[in-house]
RNA sequence: GCCCGGGUGGCGAAAUGGCAGACGCAAGGGACUUAAAAUCCCUUAUCCGCAAGGGUGUGUGGGUUCGAGUCCCACCCCGGGCACCA
């Protein structure tokens, strides 16, 4: 037994011919395997990848961690999943790119520098440290020349050129928004401000502040990032809803209102302008810029203001909740509908959001539930526009409001027109007359990029007394984030008290100006990696057009469902713009994206099944069950677990399930090794083979027919691995030892070499092994992928299911050559069918060649 | 409320409209062993039956079909997303 300690790994070339069985015991030796293997292919760059070479690629991209700490079996499946990816590829014969990296600004850095004193580098780098050893046991295979670290100069001079790319274009813009503000911890999620108004990691109050922060526009690329999503085919149909919904296009009208007493323009946004003639009064949210307006010399002044106070003060959660009861003020003033010139109070409601359309509803009790709400609380007007086909609606004792179609009445010009019918008309009414026009309104909001933090890529921004808002000019990126900061004594971010830092010239005039100290959210960070690891270490430009137009979009993209919207439609976002800056010719970054289930565990305080996670102390550590069972047993195990795209409950008892497998296999080969060495050079023949040799013969292809299938789609791995199981067994009910007939050898040394390839994605320490055991040179990656002979799938005889009326009363061999009209007649001429039919007046055969035939007899 | 998923043995699950429960886990029985571990073999949806065999079974109720876990309609439950969006 020679330990892998003394071997020299310059020797792993000629090594199958100098020490063929060097490991190869009885017992399963996967912790001295593992090793050798993991080094092999870091020693000889196996996973390494020329992107300059344009040559039948793949891109197959997992996305990349934030470096928290240490992983759990959890965060492995979304890597075992991508590696079996890779390697299948690699064995198809694809140049398969496969890079990994670190998403890492962010947060949890920071905290950890203000709780424990340790700098945001230190931690990060250590904990990538971590989890790239992590990665490496696992055995999953990445180029690590390519590896990128967001919070790397190198990388983040370039999300800082994609900053300035977004502000050229007119897409980065400063506005002034509300935040939730703890004075130590700065700015705050809304999930982040407990329901006490207090801060969630320090306990201080929380305050609303304006602050004026930046934004980018990404409704301007609404339209597009919605209609793109039609092109998304590979992507899973709920990741391309969600993300629908979130854009949320509706499609209708401005139809400008004016304030009757002071001739005020009231625009407001409908998609429902067929309802015009049934406003009865108009509703404005509290924030909306007329209500300073109309309190002055107003008698109701006070009852007004401390209305819009009420509703300013209360919590956001409280305002959008439906259920919230409908409350509003009266304004005194009155507006004048545009198509009729009638006039309608003017309101200020709580159910009116300032953030949607104009922040003004021109509200049609008679036809919103909301509006009808309303009316009914404060006893306003309702008026029936649209009138029910089949029930007559009737104002007076309408108890809900008619939002379904029908014929349109008390509309002058348009009355007796179909409500939808008439729509279009109506809207271009408003056109030819000049008070309104088509309008698309979008959900989606812009995208706030600034963050009041350290641990972030500076905004490049200088602000100059003289020149106002000015970039940084490219060829000064990256403005680099200073390492020494404190984070004890300072309260916010401690990048707004660095003055070496701050000042500086301002790059249009040279005066002494200041930075900007905003950083760029983490988000931005990895909306554009992708493209990055295509030349990773490309000092003159964030990545070059020729090869990122060779390699993207990435082939196959893989992670959590958690960024179905956020991380997924920005990164959609971010390429369409460096699409539009003519810097990548693709406009949709992932063509196919694969979201991978949760691992679950239940919890051992309350039984119930949660996600895995620290907080919860249900975790399982990869790292003892590798040391225990090894990584192959654990990726095994990870993909045999259930459908992938599912979640799964993670079973500890379940793992040693996926050990034996890999111990038969690995006890298989040491029994029969010798024996099939020997029998290199025998080819399998279909006409010589005995019936058992034959069926094995038949299960192998049939095998990898399925697996090859299973692969190819969708990612059914847990049915693949099936498969495997089942051709193991049937290589198992068979002996072989030297005494074997020569069909026996060859079909069994076909049948083994195939499963070794076959499994080699899944397990692949084990099968680089088990491949250089029976005498091939290292690696089984660049071994060929095993063919289906169709030959072999053929059979003389099968058994079929006897129906009668489609409950199944027998079971028949029957040969296969029959036609389907014979097949009818061998079975009707079979006793035991006689005996079934007895007495019965047959009305209908009906045949399914090689499944059933079933008889219709009463 | 609206929009997506999903509901199959003790458990994880499998099944182009054609033999429901492949494969694995767990459990029970047996072999080997002084013993244990490991390994191997058998049983394992459910009900009736000594057995042969038969009945019932894929959340519930209908429907289409020679035939439905699979397709259609209605409903119940679970998970996820969105939600006063004008």
């Amino acid at each position: 037994m020679v330990l892998y300690s003394t071997l020299n790994p310059t020797r792993f070339g000629v090594y199958s011919c100098a020490f063929g069985s060097l490991f190869m015991e009885e017992k399963y030796p996967f912790n001295q395997i593992e090793p050798k293997w993991q080094k092999f292919w870091t020693d000889h760059k196996v996973f390494k990848v020329d992107t300059a070479v344009h040559e039948k690629k793949y891109y197959c991209l997992t996305m990349f961690p934030y470096p928290s700490g240490t992983m759990h079996v959890g965060h492995g499946r979304n890597y075992i999943i991508g590696d079996a990816v890779t390697r299948y590829k690699m064995v198809r014969g694809f140049r398969v790119l496969s890079p990994m990296g670190w998403d890492a600004f962010g947060l949890p850095a920071e905290n950890a520098a203000k709780q424990r004193g340790v700098h945001p580098k230190e931690w990060t780098y250590s904990n990538i440290k971590q989890m790239k050893r992590q990665l490496e046991s696992w055995g999953i295979g990445y180029d690590w020349d390519r590896e990128i670290a967001t919070c790397h100069p190198d990388y983040y001079k370039w999300t800082q050129w994609v900053f300035l790319k977004l502000h050229e274009r007119g897409l980065a813009y400063r506005k002034n928004a509300p935040v939730n503000w703890c004075e130590y911890c700065t700015t705050l999620a809304n999930e982040e401000v407990l329901a006490d108004g207090t801060c969630e990691r320090c306990g201080r109050k929380v305050v609303k502040k304006d602050l004026t922060q930046w934004f980018f526009k990404i409704t301007e690329y609404a339209g597009q990032l919605l209609d793109d999503l039609s092109l998304l085919e590979k992507w899973p149909e709920k990741v391309r809803t969600m993300q629908g919904n979130w854009i949320g296009r509706s499609v209708g009208a401005r139809i400008d209102f004016t304030i009757a007493e002071t001739g005020d323009p009231c625009p407001v946004f409908t998609t429902r302008p067929d309802t015009i003639y049934g406003v009865t009064f108009m509703a404005l949210a509290p924030e909306h810029p007329l209500v300073a307006k109309l309190l002055k010399n107003n008698p109701r002044a006070a009852a007004i203001q401390a209305f819009v106070e009420k509703e300013k003060m209360g919590s956001a959660a409280d305002r959008t909740d439906n259920t919230t009861k409908k409350e509003g003020v009266f304004t005194g003033f009155h507006i004048r509908n545009p198509y009729n010139g009638d006039l309608a109070p003017l309101w200020i409601t709580n159910y009116v959001l300032m953030e949607y359309g104009t922040g003004a509803v021109m509200a049609v009790p008679a036809h919103d539930q909301r509006d009808f709400e309303f009316a009914k609380t404060y006893d306003l007007p309702i008026k029936v526009v649209i009138q029910n086909p089949a029930a007559a609606l009737n104002a007076a004792t309408l108890t809900e409001a008619y939002v379904e179609d029908g014929v349109m009445v008390n509309s002058a010009p348009f009355d007796g027109r179909g409500n939808r019918e008439a729509l279009h008309d109506m809207i271009q009414h408003a056109q030819d007359h000049g008070f309104g026009e088509f309008t698309t309104h979008y959900r989606i909001r812009d995208w706030l990029i600034s963050r009041q933090r350290y641990w972030g890529a500076p905004i490049p921004i200088v602000h100059c007394p003289d020149c106002g808002v000015v970039p940084v000019p490219e060829k000064e990126l990256p403005v680099l984030l200073p390492d020494d900061v404190d984070f004890k004594t300072e309260r916010g971010n401690p990048l707004s008290y660095h003055e070496e830092f701050i000042q500086t010239a301002c790059p249009k005039c040279g005066k002494p100006a200041r930075r900007e100290t905003d950083t760029l959210a983490q988000w931005l960070c990895s909306c554009w990696y992708y493209l990055r690891y295509v030349n990773p270490r490309l000092n003159t430009q964030a990545y070059k057009k020729e090869d990122v137009d060779y390699w993207l979009p990435v082939d196959q993209y893989i992670g959590g469902i958690e960024h179905a919207v956020l991380h997924l439609l920005y990164s959609r976002f971010i390429l369409k713009v460096l699409h539009d800056a003519d810097t990548c010719s693709f406009r949709e970054p992932f063509n196919a994206l694969f979201t991978q289930g949760m691992i679950c565990k239940r919890s051992e305080k309350d039984g119930q099944l949660y996600k895995m996670s620290k907080s919860k102390g249900n975790v399982v550590s990869p790292d003892e069950l590798i040391r225990e069972y090894g990584a192959d047993t654990v990726r095994l195990y990870t993909l045999f677990i259930g459908p992938p795209e599912k979640d799964a409950e993670w079973n500890d008892a379940a793992v040693e399930g996926s050990f034996r497998f890999l111990r038969r296999i690995w006890r298989r080969v040491y029994e029969t090794r010798d024996t099939l060495l020997a029998s290199k050079g025998l080819k399998p023949d279909l006409a010589k083979m005995e019936t058992p040799d034959r069926d094995l013969y038949r299960k192998l292809h049939e095998s990898i027919a399925k697996i090859t299938h299973d692969l190819e789609g969708a990612f059914q791995f847990n049915t693949a691995i099936a498969q495997i199981m089942e051709l193991m067994n049937a290589v198992e009910a068979l002996k072989l030892d030297a005494t074997s007939s020569d069909q026996r050898k060859a079909v069994m040394l076909e049948t083994m070499e195939s499963l070794i390839v076959l499994i080699s994605p899944f397990a692949p320490h084990v099968a680089e092994e088990l491949w250089q055991e029976l005498g091939h040179p290292p690696s089984i990656l660049a071994a060929p992928w095993p063919e289906v002979n169709r030959n072999a799938l053929a059979r003389d005889e099968i058994e079929i299911v006897i129906q009668l009326c489609g409950k199944i009363r027998s079971r028949e061999t029957i040969p296969t050559s029959l036609s389907p009209k014979e097949i009818e007649a061998h079975v009707l001429a079979l006793d035991s069918v006689k005996n079934i039919i007895e007495g019965l007046t047959v009305r209908k055969v009906v045949v399914v060649p090689g499944k059933l035939v079933n008889i219709v007899a009463t």
